[in-house]
RNA sequence: GCCGGGAUGGCGGAACGGUAGACGCUGCGGACUUAAAAUCCGCUGGGGGAGACCCCGUCUGGGUUCGAAUCCCAGUCCCGGCACCA
């Protein structure tokens, strides 16, 4: 009943949910927001005559389920299987209009198969390697985790301690597309904050790199600054404590402080470091470096507020401009300069990087001088002379860092790769899809000296050959983290059984882009910066035809209990749709959860309150239907009365504009002001039931149809054209004209629309009380807003 | 600390710079009923008044304007994100 196919000649509308992971606990109401909203959106484009592409799948590799695995035994495959049954269940008993014939599964090979040549053409492009870097190593959970699964230094999920510890493993290169990925978002209408999020985790900086040679070595630490105008004032040098040049620098009689201090550092968890973030610690190598502007001999330190992971991990200390560089100056008593007047860097850092006038800036030789200038001049300024002198250059920094693609896990996409005397080697095309072996054994065994995926287990498995040859082979033991999935499935979805391509050209070029794309603000950075990535992966090797996957965003708010809590099972206030549509309906439950209010405000559940939408309902089931069952004799071929019609078209207005911006809650109050009149009437002509039915459908399809139906219809109501809207009905003959007097209301008159502006100031002078307010005086000014206002100003 | 978003009756929320509180919940009163439920009708921001009406009121304090919930400035509190990113 809603299946799409490409249609030529008629609008596409490309409506998308998130996937859900199926977890054991089913829908929750918070699912059933967002899906409600894509859902009445899809019926209503419909009706408007769009072709509309309103699919769902699951996005089903996961951790819960291996987890589940681990303490039972029961294959993830079947969890999951029985889980997704739940959840379809679920959504079709909500009535969501769902084209099933499309759904897709991340965990099925057919699908996998094509998130794994993704991963072959992102490997070929150089944009997947391996590499030996710092990981953040869960042992509560023996995987590794990316940056973005690691909170306050635990882990996402299970709320276990990380540790930062070097590693093999795989890495995609979105730094790669950081300028692309921060650019393009020009191009998207998505909410604000989310935008900022995003601008913020690529955290795009300009400033220069320069160069400090060392002072009795040979060599030079570079350093990435914002600051370049502040290059005056660097009084000292900080290497991040894994700085490769920290072996250099060390003299003889600091290096056991030292090198206790990089064990130490070492060692710490993400959570120690960020807890010792109030107070500054590090130790000085023994080593001096030469401040290229000045010649000055400074000396090298090493602390841990310095990241090896930005930047070139090393930076110049400059502690009259930077907070951090003047508290480590202040704890250790390191000397601060001031090179830009308009603070007292006694007291404080002055770190105005727009105001004050740069000072104490001249070469030694007097050939250069950024003195007097305020800062953005003089970063300009500078930055030519280092590039012109060769002592640095104009550099663009991103906090963005490549993305941790592997995981020691069982339940994920293996890898399309084989090693071969130590190298890794891409399966050909045709081998894939690489299946997911058979195990009773899930649980990952690694340990943070030897971490060991589950696959590694299956040495049937492993033992391969490498495809170019008969050489023996091992497979790549790691798998694909969740994200890997959900990257492309909103393409799968296109052509989701095509075996011959990922998506094929013709219909990607007529679905694409996702038009209405909506889901949670959690995935404001993860999921939705890693689709962009591989998004703009596929549009370089010309998959895809968009250079963004979806036009417009919108986060649905989150669903709080009763007691104005987030809802969690702890608290004990958990709502179950699945009970609140076994007591009221689904059409009640579809209903209520865009009634509570705006989509995107976090609002709380009150089942109250759901009987308010259920007394509507009951309503709009009374106009129709008499108690026997039958049509009611009140539903009569009468022309409707004007004023009868003006409201039906006011309300078809109404309920159409808000549909269009997405404000369900004020479409279905306009909807009850309209049932409220019905009500009233004796003879309630067809010409006002029918529209209205058909408006109340995409809302409450199952209550729609039925009335439908009874109406005398054969066929569903779902491709019905919308009722259109009469322009000259909307608008009333009569207005009320609010009068004030200086500003304050004091009367309102009921008028003839458009009466003249003298018509109504002799009306308002009339009224005794306007006039009383009046006092006499003179009306000094009069405002006039036509069928709206009359302001009399009167007074000195 | 930085970035983003909020704050309106007892509650959820409406309101192009122009009648604050639509719609719903709750509460109160009435009709129907032997009675109750359901349903239907009315009232329901605070204060004063017999009433006509009047005063106050959109987080706080200033400002712009004939007119501010709405715009500007300063601040308080709440929610979300980031957090030693040089």
């Amino acid at each position: 009943m809603f299946h799409a196919s490409e249609e030529a000649g008629k609008p596409k509308f490309y409506c998308l949910d998130m996937f859900p992971y199926p977890s054991g606990e089913g829908l929750h109401v918070g699912h059933a927001e967002g899906y409600t909203a894509t859902d009445i959106l899809s019926r209503y484009k419909r009706m408007r005559g769009f072709n509309v592409l309103h699919p769902m799948g699951w996005d089903a590799f996961g951790l819960p389920a291996e987890q589940y695995a681990v303490r039972t035994g029961v294959h993830p495959a079947k969890t999951t299987a029985e889980n997704i049954a739940t959840f379809r269940r679920q959504m079709k008993r909500l009535g969501l209009s769902y084209d099933w014939e499309r759904e897709v599964d991340t965990t099925d090979p057919k699908y996998y198969r094509w998130t794994q040549w993704i991963f072959l053409k992102l490997f070929e492009r150089g944009l997947a390697y391996v590499a030996e870097v710092p990981v953040n190593w869960c042992p509560g959970l023996g995987t590794v985790l990316a940056d973005e699964e690691v909170i306050d230094g635990k882990s996402e999920v299970g709320d276990f301690p990380v540790v930062r510890r070097p590693m093999r493993q795989w890495v995609l290169k979105i730094t790669a597309y950081a300028d692309r990925l921060l650019e393009d978002l020009k191009l998207v209408d998505w909410p604000h904050s989310t935008l900022e999020m995003q601008k913020n985790w690529i955290g795009r900086s300009v400033g220069a790199e320069v160069d400090f040679p060392l002072a009795g070595a040979k060599g030079a630490i570079r350093v990435f600054t914002t600051r370049p105008d502040t290059l005056f004032g660097a009084t000292y040098m900080v290497l991040a404590p894994e700085h490769p040049l920290v072996e250099v620098v060390t003299s003889e009689g600091q290096r056991a402080a030292v090198e206790a201090y990089r064990a130490a550092a070492a060692r710490k968890s993400d959570l120690q470091r960020q807890e010792e973030v109030k107070e500054k610690t590090g130790v000085f190598t023994g080593g001096h470096a030469i401040n290229p502007v000045n010649g000055e001999r400074i000396p090298i330190w090493i602390a841990d507020y310095v990241l090896m992971g930005y930047g070139t991990g090393a930076i110049m200390a400059v502690p009259g401009h930077d907070g951090r560089d003047w508290e480590f100056a202040r704890a250790f008593d390191l000397p601060i300069r001031e090179v830009v007047a308009g603070g007292d860097v006694e007291k404080e850092p002055f770190v105005d990087n727009q105001n004050g006038a740069v000072v104490n800036s001249t070469t030694p030789d007097g050939g250069f001088s950024i003195d007097g200038l305020p800062p953005p001049a003089a970063i300009e300024k500078i930055t030519a002379w280092l590039e012109a002198t060769g002592k640095g250059r104009k550099a663009i920094n991103y906090k963005l860092r490549d993305w941790l693609f592997s995981r020691q896990r069982y339940w994920g996409e293996p890898f399309p790769i084989v090693w071969v005397e130590g190298a890794p080697v891409a399966l050909p095309e045709e081998m894939l899809p690489v299946r997911l072996p058979e195990t009773d054994r899930f649980k990952p065994e690694g340990t943070g000296e030897n971490p060991e995926a589950p696959l590694a287990r299956l040495a049937d498995w492993v033992q391969t050959t490498d495809p170019r040859n008969p050489k023996p082979a091992r497979r790549e033991t790691n798998t694909m983290p969740q994200w890997a999935g959900s990257c492309w499935y909103y393409l799968r979805f296109l052509d989701p059984s095509n075996d011959q391509a990922l998506v094929d050209p013709a219909k990607e070029r007529y679905w694409m882009p996702v038009d209405l794309y909506i889901g949670g603000a959690e995935h404001a950075v993860l999921h939705l910066l890693y689709a962009r990535f591989w998004h703009k992966v596929l549009h370089d090797i010309g998959v895809v035809s968009t250079p963004e996957p979806f036009m417009k965003l919108v986060h649905p708010g989150t669903v709080l209990g009763d007691d104005n809590q987030k809802m969690s099972k702890s608290r004990g206030n958990v709502v179950n749709p699945d009970d609140v549509i076994d007591s009221y309906g689904s059409d009640a439950v579809r209903l209520y959860e865009m009634f509570m209010g705006p989509l995107e405000a976090s609002k709380p559940w009150s089942t109250k309150s759901v009987e308010g939408v259920i007394r509507f309902l009951d309503r709009a089931w009374r106009l129709v239907v008499e108690e026997s069952g039958g049509v009611s004799p009140s539903v009569t071929a009468d022309r409707p009365a004007t004023e009868q019609l003006r409201l039906l078209h006011q309300t078809i207005k109404k309920v159409t504009e808000d549909l269009e911006a997405l404000r369900f809650n004020t479409a279905i109050a306009q909807m009850m002001v309209l049932t409220n009149e019905l009500t009233k009437l004796e003879r309630r002509p067809r010409a006002l039931i029918e529209p209205f039915v058909l408006i109340l459908s995409p809302f409450a399809p199952h209550l729609g149809e039925e009335l439908w139906r009874r109406l005398g219809h054969a066929e569903s109501l779902a491709y019905e054209p919308w009722p259109r809207w009469d322009p000259s009905l909307v608008v009333e003959e009569r207005v009320t004209v609010a009068v004030q007097v200086n500003g304050k209301l004091r009367a309102t008159l009921s008028l003839q629309r458009d009466a003249a502006q003298q018509q109504v100031e002799a009306a308002a002078m009339e009224d005794e009380r306007v006039r009383r307010h009046l006092d006499g005086g003179p009306v000094r000014k009069v405002i006039y807003v036509p069928n709206k206002l009359l302001n009399l100003v009167v007074g000195r």
